[in-house]
DNA sequence: CCCTGATTCGC
DNA sequence: GCGAATCAGG
């Protein structure tokens, strides 16, 4: 596989939606991710639009001792995006969930994880969830992966209905702080029934 | 162990 | 330019 015009293109959406780097791996096909992670930095656009935490990287090589003569001057001042350029008018139908109007009745089988009731979930947890949810990516069902964290929030029924979304923990269907109210021990919920 | 991106360096 | 191997970290 080659980095065609396309593959480029798709890469560069992709990685700028905060997509990481083995999932645009994964959908492009024929390259790993470190073929992407390479790509991206030959590209120049390692750091993300938004927010790019970066713990810095390899602090290595010899600070001292080098025969480098020039400091090297690092120019990097171009760093915001222009535009993301022209789209392809006809790859233009990215609706998310049109959500078909409100409509009070649940549309089809519910598939859905099991929705803890509120009172049976210790306060700590439920205080937890909370949190969780302020900073949930809030996805659309559509967005949903093997890797999203797929704790529905919210009443299926309305707008207000969305996906956690955030990184599940391996093997898992959801979120770290969500896994902790999914699994609660039965002690725990003992007694807490009402 | 699962994952993440960053860097190096032979090709 | 490319990307596997490796590193450093969550």
């Amino acid at each position: 596989m080659s980095w065609t015009d396309e593959r480029v293109e798709l890469l560069k959406r992709m990685w700028n939606e905060g997509q990481s780097a083995s999932q645009i791996a994964k959908e492009l096909g024929g390259v790993t991710r470190n073929a992407v992670i390479g790509k991206v930095h030959r590209l120049g656009l390692s750091n993300r639009v938004g927010a790019a935490p970066s713990k810095a990287a390899k602090p290595e090589a010899a600070p001292a001792a080098e025969p480098e003569p020039a400091p090297a001057p690092v120019q990097e001042t171009k760093v915001e995006t222009p535009e993301v350029a022209s789209e392809k008018p006809e790859a233009r139908a990215a609706a998310p969930a049109p959500t078909p109007a409100r409509k009070p009745i649940i549309p089809a089988g519910q598939p859905l994880p099991p929705q803890p009731s509120a009172n049976e979930i210790s306060p700590e947890a439920l205080a937890s969830v909370r949190e969780v949810e302020k900073s949930a990516r809030k996805i659309g069902l559509m967005e949903l992966t093997e890797r999203t964290c797929k704790w529905p929030v919210g009443d299926p029924a309305t707008e207000d209905f969305w996906f956690c979304g955030l990184a599940v923990q391996p093997g898992k269907p959801y979120c770290e702080a969500h896994v902790g109210v999914a699994f609660q021990p039965m002690s725990s919920r003992r007694d807490r029934r009402r």
